[in-house]
DNA sequence: ACATTTAATATGTATAGACATAATTAAGTT
DNA sequence: AACTTAATTATGTCTATACATATTAAATGT
């Protein structure tokens, strides 16, 4: 194990057990440096990630404090579909159920299968002036999302998580039981300002749901 | 701007255009160091920035190469319930609805308000084995969930994102209209393995979304 | 007393060099 | 050809030093 880890580890039980409270100032880089008996730049370096982290705010001529903890921050990874499947030792499949072009837009259903059931119904729109690539990619073996992925450049991405009402297209090919609601997730993906693609990604609540684990040992 | 801020647009320009396309290896510190002019550590600087943000993965002796982009990573911070409503402008407030010690676990049930109407409802389970201070404070002035994050110790959090059919208590509370879904966040806080508290977090569908931004510019 | 200027200081950035480590490649052995 | 061992090398860690910068605290002037 390296120091600035061993550092960052100590560093961050006194924070967990309040040894430094929150709000309080914590000692100098200098002071931290002479107490482990290292260079200013190892401190750093365990100091930088637990400010990354949200545990410690730092500022100029300030100090270093203990963070009021505003909020549970965490690193939300959504892995591409096929992932999601099979990383449970799952079978993924996909069929492409509609695929038009009109007034610049190329709009694609794909219904996503875990184990031969429906996991996730993707509706897409790719807006062919921002990606002219797109208009004559056969999707039907890959999958809008992974050809995107892949080969279209892309700066920004917006994602939006709620529950919903399943729509007509959810009913009809989703499986869903009586009154079940839908998880959805929308996503706009930008290239410098200009939009490349809409999608609106729904599953079955009863089956689906995102999983977050965040350890701060 | 300072030198690594730069570098890292630049690499960031290489990457979102696929100048450096996905999957091949781009060039080793020492001779990235000689195109920008400066020293190796500065080059380290924007290259493990990159790194954490998923764009690249390192390996010694290997190289650096363009990631898979196996998955859209961004950090998700769900904020405490009075900041995201008083975030908006809009006014906050909370019912403490039940409140019972059984089996020593402290259960409490809390109505949290925006301008009024019900916007979370909070129902919460606290190990007072764990977190033996909880037993005694008062809760209809300061809300659970702050009163934790101030006070208790923890160590690592597992938080779950579903959508689900309202139970009885969201029905009875949450205002649903009919048929209305709700998003569920249901999350286990722990100190070095042992439960300190475990909640269930419902809000009404129609009105509660959780938005993440993400810009790689 | 108040506003303005100046000095002090903790963190931030940058450089240079030494050594550690993991992964690959090359060399040597059976 | 297959297996083991040694050399190579790009990234990772650590140190030491110098200067930049933002912010606070002190000194100064009106």
């Amino acid at each position: 194990m390296h120091k600035y880890e061993k550092i960052r580890m100590e560093l961050t039980r006194r924070i967990n057990t309040r040894d430094w409270p929150i709000g309080t100032m914590i000692p100098h880089e200098d002071e931290l440096a002479a107490e482990f008996k290292v260079a200013r730049g190892t401190i750093r370096q365990a100091l930088s990630s637990l400010a990354e982290a949200g545990f410690l705010e730092r500022k100029k001529r300030a100090g270093t404090r203990v963070a009021y903890p505003k909020d549970y921050a965490s690193t939300l990874r959504i892995a591409l579909v096929r992932d999601q499947v099979e990383q449970g030792g799952h079978i993924y499949d996909y069929r492409l159920l509609e695929d038009q072009i009109r007034d610049g837009v190329r709009r694609t259903l794909c219904l996503h299968l875990k184990d031969g059931s429906p996991y996730q119904l993707e509706d897409r729109e790719i807006n062919l002036e921002a990606a002219p690539d797109a208009e004559h990619t056969d999707f039907s073996k890959l999958n809008p999302n992974e050809w995107l992925v892949l080969h279209q450049p892309y700066s920004s991405v917006q994602t939006q998580l709620c529950a919903s009402i399943p729509n007509r297209q959810d009913t009809l090919y989703l499986n869903l039981e009586r009154g079940e609601p839908v998880f959805l997730v929308n996503r706009e993906t930008y290239l410098y300002n200009q939009l490349i693609t809409r999608v609106r990604l729904s599953h079955p609540a009863s089956s689906y749901s995102i999983n977050i684990e965040n350890a701060f040992g």
